[in-house]
DNA sequence: ACAGAAAATGTAAGCGCTTTCAGAATAGCC
DNA sequence: GGCTATTCTGAAAGCGCTTACATTTTCTGT
């Protein structure tokens, strides 16, 4: 079956150049061994015929792909997206194409991404979170692909990580408003099932108010997707659920902003009202009036981490760290303030 | 050379199976041509082993990846995120893959980019845009690649295109401010070099303009990044230059978004003192306070679209139309009113 | 039970590429 | 000029896979 797709091969260079395809092959991977003639006659009939190696053959040869995959919950989301931007940056920089691929915080879909990359020879692999299924994860150990994991710290099989605790990074915020003095809290959390992160989140908070003596009903954690429209309705619930409420632990930014524009939909005054706290912050929050108080976290920096130190492991480096641990501190703005007087 | 990947081949699992590869490969690709227990022993064998199918290997013999290609400026921008995943939700039904690439709106990276697509084997590529270097396009065409043109309809070598007029769409809302009784325009653009949606939409807004007697000094034009920090300064300058201006027109609702803060920080009543019409309708344009009037576009459909015209291309149907036209609307919320009286 | 048809499996070629090995061309030296 | 040392180039194998074709096995019907 000879298909004849418009592909130039090397084959076509070649016999234009009248070399042979090794020579072909020369003067684009080790210019240096081939005759200077040779090879702008070879350079010229490559421009003019629009050669592209195939990277499919080539890897195949080479036993290596050049390429490295990401795996993340969704691009739909800034904090996602900068990331990735900066992982990319990093990997090209040593000479790698990133491939990503998203989940919808599906572990079944990310088993499935892993395979496809996989297939597609990928030489390392950043997973966002540690949500993973462990058979997916045991196949990556088995097959001695370099992975890392990217946003948590809680890995499984002692694996790789760059990231924070996130445990620990909420109760940053919650503290906060416990020194202002609030006592009667609110959680608005992304949906925990599937997500080490959000689980984490709500853990650490529960785990300091509980520290705290306050102790937190069912009624008042509730969890909805990162949309601001669910986000809202969120905060309603919450208010309802207990008028009481005084303050608002967000999960993420995107929560914070649906909690912040509904309380001013309804009318309330912020931070007068309603004290609120979220989580990444976006570049939005800053912006906002009024302006989230927040937890930063230094994606870029994580990111370009784990870029690198999947680079290293791919280099065979020694000792690398099991964890590193990304910045995380609090930005106080406008929208926490000392608990209101009833 | 023999370098030994700890990858598992087909060559394993028929020796581990007791078979030849040719029915491993089959029991795999067209299961009903393989006897029954001899593909449950091979389906076995395939888990234990974890084998994965070289995607490179097998594409190299089929002539097809199964894989198409997209290429957007940015994932950092809502807008691109949700029309990807529209799009990648297509071609999974189609049984196609996606491969993502972004450009940074360089015009050069993004011939790299068409570049490495091209060199993966894609079978397509949606290209956001029309920007992109004519040797590119020429590339694409002479190698018989179907690709399609996404979110602008003036597309270079009369190719395909799934996306909307930028010049119409913009007058929409310059129409409605005109209405509105203004007659002191700013407006606040993304960068419009290498950018033909954002000079489109210029272009637009200055025509309807003129037709109204309305001519703009440059200074009420600015270009910006599409970050809220930049378009808060461009707000500034936009006031600056001209404090009489009563309406701003942008070219975006990340835009809009930053000139509504911005005019909102310095004091200003929005719509009362300034009506400020954005471009795109995010999902937050909605849910702001005052909610943005802006030009809604259907992005879902535009790129449902372009993945379905590039299954078609590739499938060789007729008679495909050039242009599919996308939703487009003007969607009047409260940052618009009438023009105060000075 | 047996010929012939149908179904199942194996053999081997080749997709586009890189690279080893060997051979050809050029340079250097006395 | 004749010899070796050096630089270039080409022939051919093989990476992991699919498939046309050949071969073997199983199933028909009589």
């Amino acid at each position: 079956m000879k298909k004849n797709t418009g592909a130039v091969t090397i084959d076509h260079v070649a016999t234009a150049a009248k070399v042979s395809t090794a020579t072909v092959s020369r003067a684009l991977n080790r210019p240096d061994t081939v005759s200077t003639a040779l090879k702008e006659k070879i350079h010229d009939v490559i421009k003019k015929l629009g050669y592209i190696p195939n990277a499919g053959a080539r890897s195949l040869m080479l036993k290596r792909s050049g390429t490295m995959g990401a795996i993340v919950p969704t691009l739909d989301n800034a904090i996602f997206a900068q990331g990735l931007a900066e992982f990319q940056k990093q990997l090209n920089q040593a000479g790698y194409q990133l491939l990503v691929a998203s989940t919808n915080y599906d572990p079944v879909i990310e088993t499935n991404q892993i395979n496809n990359l996989l297939a597609r020879g990928v030489e390392g692999i950043a997973l966002f979170g540690t949500s993973q299924e462990r058979e997916a994860l045991k196949l990556l150990k088995t097959r001695n692909i370099p992975y890392i994991h990217v946003g948590s710290l809680t890995t499984p099989f002692n694996g790789y990580a760059s990231g924070f605790d996130n445990r620990e990074a909420i109760k940053l915020g919650v503290q906060h408003l416990l020194e202002k003095g609030h006592k009667h809290f609110g959680i608005l959390t992304g949906i925990t099932n599937k997500n080490d992160r959000a689980k984490d989140r709500v853990a650490g908070a529960l785990e300091l108010l509980a520290e705290n003596k306050i102790h937190l009903k069912p009624e008042v954690i509730v969890e909805c997707h990162y949309e601001l429209q669910e986000a809202r309705l969120g905060l309603k619930k919450l208010l309802i659920s207990n008028p009481k409420i005084t303050a608002i632990i967000c999960g993420q930014d995107v929560l914070a902003l649906g909690a912040l524009l509904e309380a001013q939909n309804q009318g309330m005054k912020i931070p007068r009202d309603l004290s609120i706290v979220g989580f990444d912050d976006l570049e939005i929050s800053r912006h906002l009036m009024p302006s989230l108080t927040t937890i930063h976290i230094d994606a870029i920096g994580m990111w370009a981490q784990a870029a690198n130190h999947l680079i290293s492991q791919i280099n065979g480096v020694d000792n690398l760290p099991k964890k590193i641990k990304a910045n995380v501190n609090l930005v106080i703005r406008e929208s926490s303030t000392t608990a209101p007087k009833r």
